[in-house]
DNA sequence: TGTACATCAGTGAACGCGCGTTCACTGATGTAC
DNA sequence: TGTACATCAGTGAACGCGCGTTCACTGATGTAC
């Protein structure tokens, strides 16, 4: 039981650790079922202190949301930027709707865990829909033209959340290879080589 | 203060109005914010009561989002049966990606309002998973051929739920727009009429 | 038709428990001399 | 370099409160006679 005092870059670095063990138990157990208790039992604190950190849980709840959907976004928004446009979609597209990405749900992506969540909380959501735009503006980049990149976005999200609720392995990746088709090809709009069975269109 | 004794349809009435009290507020407030008192309150009862109907909340819950959702999905195949392919579409697109849809939690799409929260209760995710096997059956009724009908429910479904993370009407529209187009034109695979500024593809 | 009784849907007090938040305290550190 | 002190990140007991669940009870009803 190590007790000493820290720096201002140490509390700092405390905080964060609440932000991220926050975050993590936020998404696989959803808000209200985790106590301030937990979290801080989790970034290896006591409860008390909590309160030297954020001024209340909904201002953690808000802070939690918004990094990390922020960080998601300027991995897309880098990934868009680096490379050419259909590998960079691809990259994005395949990645999130990768079943790993359904089964680990501590660290997926917050539209998906948390969206009605957070749409509940006024004060969490303006942190939110900055990275929406983010990361919409990151597909445009990638997406061939006419292709709507909110449109591709929505189904992303859409597809993760029913992939979840899916009771079984096959329902859940039936539809996660939709989405992946429908945003990215063989379908209508998209570069990429043709699916050898996508003879569809 | 009428305390009569009721027959067996008058308790089946009772516990109806039990589960359509707790879908309206569990949409709402969320399923862990709400406890089995508010519950009983609002369907005119005292919390003592419950357990005369539902082994347990957990129990509620799975039966709320299951029954709620089968409606819905019922709602859509009916449609679906009914009349042409594209109205048919068009009717049921353009109802769920209305803003008042988005508006309107308490009686929102469990896939939107309650999706993160019900996955991680596997005991209500085979209830839920049935209802969008049939959703799905009934979109692709209406759509066209090639068009993929679990790409366009994962499209409505994240289209809803980023509208409700926005933070401006503006951008909720644009979102719900997208998605419109997206599912049922005037872009690729969709019959209707072409729109005059859709001359992108 | 009238009376006595069994049923059981719903009541409300009580249970142990964990919640979010407050606060007096601790003690290792950085600083002043 | 060595000592005394102020700082303040983190501790842990305590607060009022509402949770999910249990249970002895109530009293209007349906039924038997």
């Amino acid at each position: 039981m190590l007790r000493m005092r820290r720096t201002n870059d140490q509390k700092a670095e405390t905080r964060q650790h609440i932000v991220e063990a926050a975050g993590k138990l936020f998404r696989q157990h959803g808000i209200d079922a985790v106590g301030v208790d937990a979290i801080m039992h989790a970034a290896g604190l006591t409860h008390g202190g909590f309160y030297g950190h954020f001024v209340s849980k909904e201002a953690l709840v808000a802070e939690v949301a918004a990094a990390s959907l922020a960080r998601a976004a300027e991995r897309w928004a880098q990934i868009a930027r680096e490379g050419a446009a259909d590998a960079a979609l691809r990259r994005i597209v395949e990645s999130y709707l990768d079943p790993a990405h359904v089964a680990e749900v501590e660290q997926g992506c917050v539209l998906t865990t948390l969206g009605p969540e957070v749409a509940r909380r006024p004060e969490a959501r303006p942190g939110i829909a900055a990275s929406v735009r983010v990361m919409a503006d990151a597909l445009e980049r990638c997406l061939p033209l006419g292709a709507d990149a909110m449109a591709a976005l929505s189904t992303m999200v859409g597809a993760v959340v029913l992939a979840r609720v899916a009771d079984t392995p096959e329902l859940a990746e039936a539809i996660l290879g939709a989405a992946k088709g429908a945003v990215c090809g063989p379908l209508p709009l998209c570069g990429g080589e043709p699916d050898p069975e996508g003879e569809v269109l």
